[in-house]
DNA sequence: CGGGTACTATGATGATCGTCATACTGACTG
DNA sequence: CAGTCAGTATGACGATCATCATAGTACCCG
């Protein structure tokens, strides 16, 4: 259920995403919904991000890049390939809750910060272990989460990959 | 109530918000929904963003910026400026149709997909005008673009400004 | 004044949504 | 074997939604 709603937030939105839908397509037993989601829709969306955030995260450190290129490369080529076999439907889950939940929702924007630092903090780790220094690492890894989440809405609209690949190019221009 | 739609929109996302929202925001008659949009939502929402690009284009065509550093200072301060003083909660109404909208959805798609190509484009256009040359002009316009609204998601979450001003401060490293 | 057009008031319709209560299943514990 | 409990089935609830039909009002043109 988790991994369907994951993938639903990210093609629709929080919002366009009812608790019917993550049933058929997950093929998850209707009444079971508020035994393992007792605090409803608010929890499933809070555990769709961590899970894709964990996810995410996994797949970051399985990375073996040497360079601040390859490590940035890495990266994004992990979007790319989510707008690729989506053919330019999917985008970021977490964008998805985020911009469709209103901000004093706490503990779901709570979720979603927890995640969006996660990823960045992981890259710029992985930027300073290939060499570049602290400060520079981290601003590089917020401008390219940024990029990235700003590409994948820009693909959707535009229907290919054209704009994550354009500024995928410009994002490199930053490393040292 | 194109305008209310479209503040609405950038807060909550396109199907968070309802016609009763809209309605209860503007004041406007709940009677003449169907007169003023046959189309329904559907249409309310490819007018807010008609409406948002054309008011984002008038404010940059207001700029007076003559270095290419002024071109995308002038931009960025536009979107601070949003978040600044929503305290975080507003983003980009574009956006927020963009993530809620069924990629099938051709009309409202191609709406969205103007409305982000007429930014890009005005922006390429003030950045060859201040000397930039047309192929990195057109690359760093969309990444600013793309870097903007990724921005704007990271604001939201983060209930506040700095993830803003650092992609801002990264990418007038793009610059010649 | 008369007639037509633009807009609004009111309220109904069917669908869908999130939420939950109640009862059933099966497996595991001792 | 009796008992417990995690998980499932079924279906109902109030609310809200987008949509529309019908009837009304305001205003303009001649």
């Amino acid at each position: 259920m988790v991994r369907s709603a994951a993938t639903l937030f990210s093609t629709r939105g929080a919002n366009a995403t009812s608790f019917s839908d993550v049933i058929a397509q997950s093929g998850a037993p209707r009444g079971s919904i508020y035994h393992h989601f007792p605090e409803g829709k608010k929890q499933l969306a809070i555990d769709a991000i961590g899970w894709t955030a964990q996810r995410v995260l996994a797949h970051l450190r399985a990375s073996t890049a040497a360079t601040p290129g390859d490590v940035l490369e890495y990266f994004i080529a992990m979007w790319r390939h989510v707008v690729v076999s989506s053919h330019a439907a999917a985008g970021c889950a977490v964008a998805g809750v985020a911009l469709d939940t209103p901000h004093d929702e706490a503990d779901v924007m709570h979720a979603v910060n927890a995640a969006f630092r996660s990823w960045s903090e992981q890259l710029a780790e992985q930027l300073v272990a290939a060499g570049v220094p602290a400060a520079r690492a981290r601003a590089i890894a917020l401008t390219t989460l940024a990029g990235m989440e700003g590409a994948l809405i820009l693909c959707r609209a535009e229907g290919g990959v054209a704009p994550l690949d354009a500024v995928a190019e410009e994002l490199m221009r930053l490393l040292p």
